[in-house]
DNA sequence: CGCCTAGTTGAGGTAAGTCAATTCACGTGG
DNA sequence: CCACGTGAATTGACTTACCTCAACTAGGCG
């Protein structure tokens, strides 16, 4: 049951109503895509077309220049909402491309505005998905910009380990990661060369370890500390392991 | 009549009803609030209040770390949205202030929510300028993480230039600037000094100069073209001078 | 077994940072 | 009107964090 990230994510702000809930499954019944790793799912500057939530593996939203160099501006994880721009934007401004094999709901981007209108609770869930992103932009400009190498790839694997957590694929300290060391330099405007030196320093301080596609935070309490990463953003304050199931919104 | 700019820049994307029209008005009129320069209006972490409208002066949005390095999100200009992620978080994920003298209209963060079910065109428009404040934080990250510093001061003032020309605040190939070379650095991620010794190549370049407050963008094309800027998401393609005044909403 | 991709390590170069001195613009008050 | 103070910008000298290039190692798979 792949869609369970989706809602598992999507409950963390509002609980679905019986007719909402029916709306919803009848979104993720909806055509499903299958793709292999690499594929370019969205090119940036095309005409918008469908939105997509990602339901099973990793992809990317990146940016490249002319000659070559990518900056990569978010990794997107099963319950991703993917391209939910297209609506309100008529070109893409970025691309999307997957990195490992992936399973997607694919719908009309229209299908957003037409939310709003008939299922304003759900669309709202949405615009918090879309806000949560914004914030990660944020946070990862924050860091690119003023952060030391060591602290910038701490950052990254803290926020990492917090989104999986949410949607349950990081268990105690440690999750699997499919990110090259081009991946992470790319999202964090280093060079690979660079993040592999900085992981050892990471390493050596003990605060956490990556071997194989296996990352472990060693240390995170530390981690965060150093990293100053802070979490508001990533989801509201939960009472220990339980997911918040109230509705913010009030008619 | 400095709500012009705010007019302005929604039109760019609907042409407002007569009842959504009133309602605007009665959004602009609501509590003004004048702030010199310097003002901190909203802080980062602190639970999240109102939003505003930019409607006259200068802003700007950022983080800052614990030992005072200063990432600048986004400069906010007339006519801009501020705070608008206040009514899904619950916290604000980062700061903002004023650079010069402002006015501002304040609103409650839910009247956005209630927006979305009682106007669900204008809410939409709030909804795109979102979206555009988050492709310029795409492309700042971009410009931050993979441009070199004369390709990202460009970048910068090639933007600025756009932004304000579409509230009618550039006009022929210059504008004025407050930004020190302190405000600008932390926006691209460098040091003042280095920013200072950058705008000397560009103006060797023949591409910009800043005298004063001043900036003129001498050859715009060139300019565009270094940077590759983009610019797509600055607004819908107009028709040469005039506004897009379609709506994209279709019932 | 050997290829291919990912990762590691070293050597050397450079873009950009820091520190600090000087100049400049502008406002204030004597 | 000029002296003075203040914050911004410029310039120089020096340092450094990170990059590039390149060689080498280690897994994973046909």
């Amino acid at each position: 049951m792949p869609e369970r990230h989706f809602h598992h994510k999507l409950s963390a702000f509002i609980a679905p109503t019986p007719p909402e809930l029916s709306f919803l499954r009848s979104l993720l019944g909806a055509k499903h895509r299958e793709l292999p790793p690499g594929a370019l799912l969205i090119e940036q500057g095309a005409a918008a077309q469908s939105s997509y939530i990602l339901l099973e593996g990793w992809a990317i939203r990146f940016k490249m220049l002319s000659d070559g160099r990518r900056q990569i501006l978010g990794v997107l994880l099963p319950g991703d909402l993917v391209g939910s721009e297209v609506y309100l934007l008529d070109r893409s401004t970025a691309s999307v491309a997957t990195i490992t094999p992936c399973l997607m709901t694919e719908f009309p981007g229209t299908l957003l505005i037409q939310m709003i209108v008939k299922q304003p609770r759900l669309a709202t869930s949405l615009l918090w998905m879309n806000a949560r992103e914004e914030a990660f932009l944020g946070e990862r400009l924050l860091s690119v910009g003023r952060h030391a190498a060591y602290e910038r790839v701490g950052h990254f694997f803290a926020e990492l380990y917090h989104r999986l957590r949410l949607v349950g694929l990081a268990q105690d300290d440690s999750f699997e990661c499919p990110l090259t060391l081009e991946l992470i330099a790319d999202s964090l405007g280093m060079s690979h060369v660079h993040v592999s030196r900085t992981l050892g320093v990471l390493r050596d301080e003990g605060l956490l370890t990556r071997q194989r596609r296996v990352v472990r935070l060693l240390d995170l309490p530390r981690l965060e500390r150093i990293t100053e990463f802070a979490g508001l953003y990533l989801g509201r304050k939960l009472g220990d392991g339980e997911l918040y199931l109230q509705p913010k919104f009030d008619e």
